[in-house]
DNA sequence: AACTCGGGGAC
DNA sequence: GTCCCAGAGTT
């Protein structure tokens, strides 16, 4: 016996009167722009996004120029927006579809390209070309599992609550406008069916929502527990030139951070590291490294890390370029490093081991 | 199926 | 502090 399926009309008459007004959604609809705003969205708040977009398009207004600028460029841009491999997979997509003339129109098709899985090959097959298809994100698991009281735990839940979701999308009304019923689903998880203390009252299917007269809402969906993150530690060197520029080295294209700038340093790991052990990590050896005060510390999905910092000059009249890496003036380094040697950078300002942004301006 | 992979905002 | 966000790729 099939469940009842909630009303695609009542959604659709509340997203009409309701919609968020967020800026990938004017005024016309290009697959370039949806795609773009798919990937930032992974995993990241429209909140961080909307900025970023935009200043995105600015720079490449067309999946052709994305295709065209070298990863320098690309990497730059995406500097301090997370998981970085989406950066790559995207430049490695924008060449693939630039190669072949356009977007594929297909959840399938789509679904072959760098970087685009499951959720993103039907989001953009239903935003941008109206396929009938429902992407199972954050917001349609939570509504999904509270609409027909889905108490199996996530993420083993996740294919029974995709074959829930997309019976909704088979509804006339549904797929009649599946770009407008998939994004309702969005906007109903993101500003009615929240994570915690959802607005039931003021949501259009609350009628026929199982978990709602189960007294259950709010509990779901169930996530299995997740570990605990453990602490790693690290040694970074702050290596300074004549006019006070540092040394950031491009790192491996693939791993964490890959292809990202960032300043040499130690492996991360459990242990601490004493400072002669670090030393052998320097990116120019014998020079008087000395600590700076403090640490920095940053959060990872799966692990925290605590850094500290060794500084050190190089000396009068050696070649800035016997060195391997790149040097940057500090204030211009801050936007184009991922958040974590952002911090580090941080540090290196309140120990006045560079200048602050504010005592040049 | 379990891991890796960032950062920030809301609470 | 915790949770979670318009998830994808690798092993």
């Amino acid at each position: 016996m099939l469940p009842p399926v909630p009303p695609a009309s009542a959604l659709l008459h509340w997203y009409d009167r309701h919609r968020r007004a967020l800026p990938w959604r004017e005024p016309i609809r290009d697959p370039y722009r949806i795609w773009l705003s798919e990937v930032m969205l992974q995993q990241t708040t429209v909140a961080a996004v909307a900025p970023r977009w935009r200043r995105f398009l600015d720079r490449f207004p067309s999946v052709q120029a994305l295709a065209a600028a070298p990863w320098e460029d690309v990497a730059a841009e995406w500097a301090g927006l997370g998981y970085y491999a989406r950066a790559r997979n995207l430049h490695a997509c924008a060449r693939a579809v630039a190669a072949r003339n356009g977007f594929p129109d297909t959840v399938s098709e789509l679904r072959a390209l760098p970087g685009i899985g499951a959720y993103t090959a039907a989001a953009v097959a239903a935003i941008a070309f109206d396929r009938p298809v429902v992407p199972l994100d954050g917001n349609v698991e939570r509504v999904t599992s509270r609409i027909h009281a889905v108490e199996e735990a996530l993420p083993g839940a996740r294919p029974r609550l995709a074959a829930l979701a997309q019976r909704w999308m088979e509804q006339p009304e549904a797929a009649g406008r599946p770009a407008d019923f998939v994004q309702a689903l969005f906007d109903l998880g993101a500003t009615v069916c929240t994570p915690r203390n959802p607005a039931c009252v003021l949501c259009p299917w609350q009628a026929g929502c199982a978990g709602r007269r189960a007294g259950i809402a709010g509990t779901l969906p169930r996530k299995l527990p997740k570990r605990e993150r453990p602490t790693r530690r690290g040694v970074h060197f702050l290596l300074r030139d004549g006019r006070g520029h540092v040394l950031l080295q491009r790192r491996p294209p693939k791993g964490l951070l890959g292809g990202m700038l960032g300043l040499p340093g130690t492996p991360w790991r459990a242990e601490g590291w004493d400072p002669a052990e670090a030393l052998a990590h320097a990116p120019r050896p014998g020079l008087d490294w000395h600590a700076l005060p403090g640490e920095a510390r940053h959060g990872f999905t799966h692990f925290e890390l605590r850094m500290t910092l060794l500084a050190a000059t190089l000396p009068p009249g050696e070649a800035a370029e016997s060195v391997n890496g790149e040097w940057w003036n500090p204030a211009d380094a801050a936007g184009v490093l991922p958040g974590v040697m952002q911090r580090l950078l941080a540090l290196a300002e309140a120990a006045g081991a560079v200048a602050s942004p504010a005592q040049g301006a």
